[in-house]
RNA sequence: GGGCGGCUAGCUCAGCUGGUUAGAGCACUUGCUUGACAUGCAAGAGGUCACUGGUUCGAGUCCAGUGUCGCCCA
């Protein structure tokens, strides 16, 4: 029964238990169990573009713990793992990984050999499919080395379960979500001016923008009013002088309101324009009224919405003015216009500041200044806007009742911790337009959208032809829709295919829906839907968090889980957080090498949700330690007689019981805490109550532990049980070192054990006194403390001990006299009844 | 500019609804081959709980303000 190794070691436990979890299949999820007996985990797909990094990791380990907890508490744990594999980061590294970049015009090579291309100094050109097909083909790659790390440390998923956010399924699902929205009128397609960034040629949602305070020049330009005077205005942009449909004045400013309902003309090319008034002008800013040109930045695009100004474009996708000379330029505008065209935003601003100086449109020189500038978060240059068009899902910003609806959702939903919640309702709160969700690239979820050409060969795009829902996945772009020949593709009268891909969180917010076989599988969805909890980053509330809200309320009017766990940051040695963009990444190789998957998890587990944590190898070593500390005190235990279950004698002495009675309130506070989540809190109960057991509990009884009789019978019956006790309670922490011990003397696995419960623990103690323990320790520790100020070994004899104090305390010791004289080797004990309590400690003077 | 969170021993952190001399680990110092463990054991030293005011019999814990660091938003 008990197969106990001479000298136990940390090493090659996870390889050995990793094997042996996937051959029983432990952690497969059975599906015949009920709603109410499940306990589901949307678990975020990590992105896979390179490496998962120690913050990856960190989030996901608490969240296995959890897992871990509710599993051993007795339900089934759905938990499928995921990966992110569509979108841009795949794609930018496909392009640096193979020096390839997709270009839609360059035909399908089936022979494409990508070996020589990294040598290119410049990026070759491939066709989309080549380019899908690499993104594919490296995905998979990155997919196993993020598995085996998942495995390294633990994770308890069910890997049968897993998905990847480009797979068929996942396509469909997606498509099926995004029809169903556009037949509610949630999802619609509009032409409208779109933040968007000129190196990735793609459209940008407001989630994914990012504020950047940047160095830039000011400058001071003359407008011609019709009574011969000027207007000064104040502008970063003057090389869109030329897009400029109006100047704007706050409608209380007095300086400028005569003005209002006249117009003056632009500087350099004597474009009229009227001067109008709006609120959002900033009397204060500049010389208070500004140009509005289309489009510049947002507030551009708020003037031009409401204003209802015209139109003058100049900016092409590729960040470069356009070539021909725009109508509205034509005579005079013509010739400075032509020193612009084809430049570029920032060529072009050097020019005309040039042409203005030289035209007297100019006024002094231009002045350096620090502003902060709308970018991509991804990009490196700032956005500009153009106008096109794009698919939308509503997500309240124009629309009222929905936004409470979505509060709700979040006052509904349990944060842990609570105020990460915050967060949710500041987005909501400041949502100003509508999710953008088409993007321009290439690797993602189509759109299942055709559109009809017209007899003149032209799209017409505000017919969108939908895909039947039935035959989901489609690819317009290989694919006819319903009633056409392929062969019609692009000719008049025939269709095209929408070639827009659906931005990544179209398809990852529905994760729930994903995993749980929405439309699918009827018998799981009822069985896992909604879920039960959504860990996550605190970083992606706005978008994950906040989208996965948002379409299963407009899907299914339920929120999709009931809790969501936010995890910390991991900060680097400099207290700056951790992220791949910042450059200060790690990976936890090295450290899982040193510190093993136990050690690893310690430290993560010791920080609870929402904590912002240091990267500490100290912890590690610690959470080692403990493992390692399990490993013998387990073999200690398991080394004496009588320790198989079921054969454990009676627990009949008052220190056995009291050590048990501790035990029992340990159980009841990590239970608590792990039921609400505070997984670091169970931790931290079980731990020092472990090394308390170890220290003084086992030193006490070791010697009558070894002994034959009741006593001992006592002795061994209570060191079996706390063992087997803490071996679950730590489980969920230290998977590996548990599950090892739990093999040498008990069947299965000690994952799908049950955990504890402190009611048969009081049974079996009665109404012991637990204060016996302390009394006792800190008598023991006051004969270490007067051995080890003598510098004498703790084996030293003592030849008197005298302990004073009440008669209760007295007793306490005396029950435990025989035990307190073994362990601290005491020739004569001594109990004195006394107001006061002391130890006086006499040593032998051999000693 | 607004919001959120942190500020407790040299370091990393715990301290939940206010209650006797403020805790842990690491590091440090001094010792100890103790029949599970030297990947160990024992002991020691180390803090005006960021600051200022307030509430209270009593504040690291509650309130207000200040400073500072981090994150998010503008």
């Amino acid at each position: 029964m008990v197969g106990l190794p001479e000298k136990p070691t940390l090493a090659g436990l996870e390889g050995k238990w990793d094997a042996s979890w996937e051959a029983t299949g432990i952690y497969r999820f059975d599906r015949s169990k009920d709603r109410g007996e499940i306990y589901s985990i949307d678990t975020p797909p990590p992105t896979v573009s390179g490496q998962l990094h120690i913050g990856s990791v960190f989030g996901y380990v608490q969240v296995d713990a959890l897992a871990r907890f509710q599993r051993m508490r007795g339900l089934e744990v759905f938990y499928p793992m995921g990966w992110d594999d569509n979108g841009l980061p795949t794609e930018r590294r496909v392009q640096n990984h193979y020096g390839v970049r997709c270009d839609p015009t360059v035909p399908y090579d089936a022979e494409l050999d990508v070996s020589t291309a990294r040598t290119d100094k410049h990026q070759r050109p491939i066709s989309r499919r080549n380019f899908v097909e690499l993104c594919h083909e490296l995905t998979l790659v990155d997919e196993q080395a993020f598995e085996q790390v998942w495995r390294r440390v633990g994770l308890s998923v069910d890997w049968t379960l897993t998905y990847a956010t480009i797979d068929d399924h996942c396509r469909r699902v997606a498509q099926r979500a995004f029809l169903r929205n556009v037949h509610r009128g949630e999802a619609y397609a509009a032409e409208a001016p779109t933040l968007w960034d000129i190196d990735f040629r793609t459209a940008v949602a407001q989630a994914e923008l990012e504020d950047r305070e940047v160095d830039a020049t000011s400058h001071r330009l003359l407008f011609g009013r019709s009574d011969g005077g000027d207007v000064e205005i104040e502008t970063t942009r003057p090389e869109l002088v030329p897009a400029c449909v109006a100047l704007v004045a706050h409608p209380d400013d007095k300086r400028y309101q005569p003005l209002f309902g006249t117009e003056v003309s632009t500087p350099l090319f004597g474009v009229t324009v009227p001067v109008v008034a709006h609120p959002l002008a900033a009397p204060d800013k500049g010389t208070g009224i500004a140009m509005v040109c289309t489009f510049g930045d947002t507030t551009d695009v708020i003037w031009w919405r409401e204003l209802d100004l015209g139109l003058r474009s100049v900016v092409h996708r590729d960040g470069r003015f356009q070539t021909d000379v725009p109508g509205w330029l034509a005579g005079a505008g013509a010739a400075p216009w032509e020193e612009l065209a084809g430049k570029t935003a920032k060529q072009a601003r050097a020019r005309i500041v040039d042409l203005l100086r030289d035209s007297g449109g100019m006024v002094g020189e231009p002045r350096p200044i620090r502003h902060p500038v709308k970018f991509y978060e991804k990009g490196d240059r700032p956005l500009e806007i153009v106008t096109s068009r794009q698919w939308y899902i509503r997500n309240s910003a124009r629309d009222e009742g929905l936004r409470d609806a979505l509060l709700e959702r979040g006052r509904e939903l349990v944060w842990h911790p609570d105020h990460m919640r915050v967060r949710y309702e500041h987005w909501v709160g400041g949502l100003n337009s509508d999710w953008l969700i088409s993007r321009q690239r290439f690797f993602g979820v189509p759109f299942p959208v055709w559109y009809p050409v017209d007899a003149d060969g032209e799209p017409v795009w505000d017919k969108p032809m939908l895909s039947d829902e039935a035959v989901l996945p489609v690819d317009p772009q290989g694919e006819p829709p319903p009633g056409y020949e392929e062969s019609q593709r692009g000719q008049p009268g025939g269709f095209v295919g929408d070639l827009d891909i659906m931005d990544t969180w179209a398809t990852s917010s529905l994760s729930p829906q994903i995993v749980c076989g929405w439309e699918e599988d009827p018998d799981l969805y009822a069985r896992t839907f909604p879920m039960d909890l959504r860990p996550q980053g605190p970083e992606i509330i706005r978008t994950w968090l906040f989208a996965t809200v948002l379409r299963a309320h407009l899907e299914h009017g339920v929120l999709p889980w009931a809790n969501t766990s936010i995890n910390g940051w991991i900060l680097d040695p400099d207290r700056k957080k951790m992220s791949k963009s910042r450059g200060n990444t790690e990976t936890p190789q090295q450290l899982l090498e040193d510190f093993g998957a136990d050690g690893f998890r310690y430290w993560a587990c010791s920080a609870g949700p929402g904590t912002d944590t240091a990267v500490d190898a100290g912890q590690m070593k610690v959470g080692r330690r403990l493992a390692n500390k399990v490993l013998n005190a387990s073999r200690f235990v398991l080394g004496l007689a009588q320790t198989a279950p079921g054969v454990a004698g009676e627990v009949t002495v008052a220190l056995d019981r009291a050590m048990l009675s501790q035990l029992s309130d340990v159980v009841d506070a990590a239970t608590a805490a792990f039921a609400d989540y505070q997984y670091h809190r169970a931790l931290e109960h079980a731990e020092k109550f472990f090394w308390a057991f170890c220290d003084d509990y086992l030193e006490l009884v070791k010697g009558r532990a070894y002994a034959e009789g009741p006593e001992s019978d006592s002795a061994r019956a209570a060191l079996s049980l706390a063992l087997d006790t803490f071996l679950r309670l730590l489980a969920p922490f230290l998977p590996f070192v548990t599950e090892e011990v739990w093999s040498w003397w008990r069947p299965g696995s000690v994952h799908r054990a049950d955990w504890p419960t402190s009611a048969p623990l009081r049974s079996v103690t009665g109404p012991g006194d637990a204060a016996v323990l302390d009394t006792v320790s800190t008598v023991l520790a006051d004969v270490r403390k007067a051995k080890s100020s003598s510098k004498v070994s703790l084996r030293a004899e003592v030849s008197r001990l005298t302990v004073t104090g009440d008669a209760s305390r007295l007793a306490a010791v005396d029950a435990a006299r025989t035990d307190l004289i073994v362990a601290g080797v005491v020739a004569e004990l001594v109990l004195q009844e006394s107001a006061e309590e002391s130890v006086t400690v006499e040593l032998s003077p051999s000693a």
